[in-house]
DNA sequence: GCTGATTCGGTACTAAAGTATGAGGTTAAT
DNA sequence: ATTAACCTCATACTTTAGTACCGAATCAGC
């Protein structure tokens, strides 16, 4: 969050600087005019370059840095025996059906446990599940 | 290669346009001055945010070219670079429709190229052709 | 005995994923 | 110039996946 806002901030005092530089330009010669216009795009291009990884790369690797203990990335997570079980067979590409039959239990067990593991995980896909577990070593 | 020399066309439109547009909002009023400078950022942020998601793309693509022997397992598989590339997000867990924004094509697509490639690696569901190509050590 | 956590399962629904098929456009090789 | 391989996109459809909400059985610990 703190990170959000100083990209921001970084953003409006260039903005800032970048405006009232054009100004005084502007007071002064016009033959600079297109000069200025060319730096003007290539720090904003800039900038959109360093907002664009930042959103990227926060996107894509979350926490990376945590202890490697997978019982206590369980237990801190609040992902039980079964759903861990689960998770292990959704990894593997089982769909709901096959793990029901696996584990002798209903597909809507499983959906069940699937559905909560995926807040667990704060994902939105089995797929995304996975990768974020396999992150937490906990896969 | 194409679309390299695209992006780099857009950026160059962009800019003639934007810089006639300013002169001629200059000849005319230099009220509008502050609103065409924020114009102008916003623009080339938006520029740079784009190109910048094009070279994360190709740079990522090209960390996973050197592994192993991943190309002639693909080529064996007869699975094509987008797909390889669909595939890998795929594996990052997005869902069809985030892949298609990341790759600026239709979600239609998207599903096509997944559909081949679950038919190439013989699988029923995407975790599943996940999981055989990190087998293969294609991913 | 009561409580909390876990597990199991159901219904009803919405959202994604996947299939099948056809078609147009580009590119590289023949 | 014609072919072949890719990439693109669309429509229409079926199948899985996932959500929301609920009830009930089991079991450990107080």
């Amino acid at each position: 969050m703190r990170q959000t806002i100083l990209i921001f901030s970084v953003i409006a005092v260039s903005l800032l600087i970048l405006l009232n530089l054009r100004k005084l330009s502007l007071l002064s010669t016009d033959g600079d005019d297109e000069i200025w216009t060319v730096s003007f795009a290539t720090v904003f291009m800039f900038i959109g370059v360093l907002l664009s990884r930042y959103l990227f790369l926060r996107r894509t690797e979350g926490k990376s840095v945590a202890m490697p203990d997978p019982e206590a990335q369980l237990k801190r997570l609040g992902i039980t025996q079964r759903e861990h079980e689960v998770l292990r067979l959704v990894a593997e590409g089982y769909s709901n059906q096959e793990i029901s039959n696996a584990l002798f239990i209903s597909e809507s067990t499983v959906k069940t446990h699937v559905s909560n593991v995926l807040v667990k995980l704060d994902a939105r896909r089995r797929t995304q599940a996975v990768q974020k577990a396999k992150e937490l070593k906990i896969l």
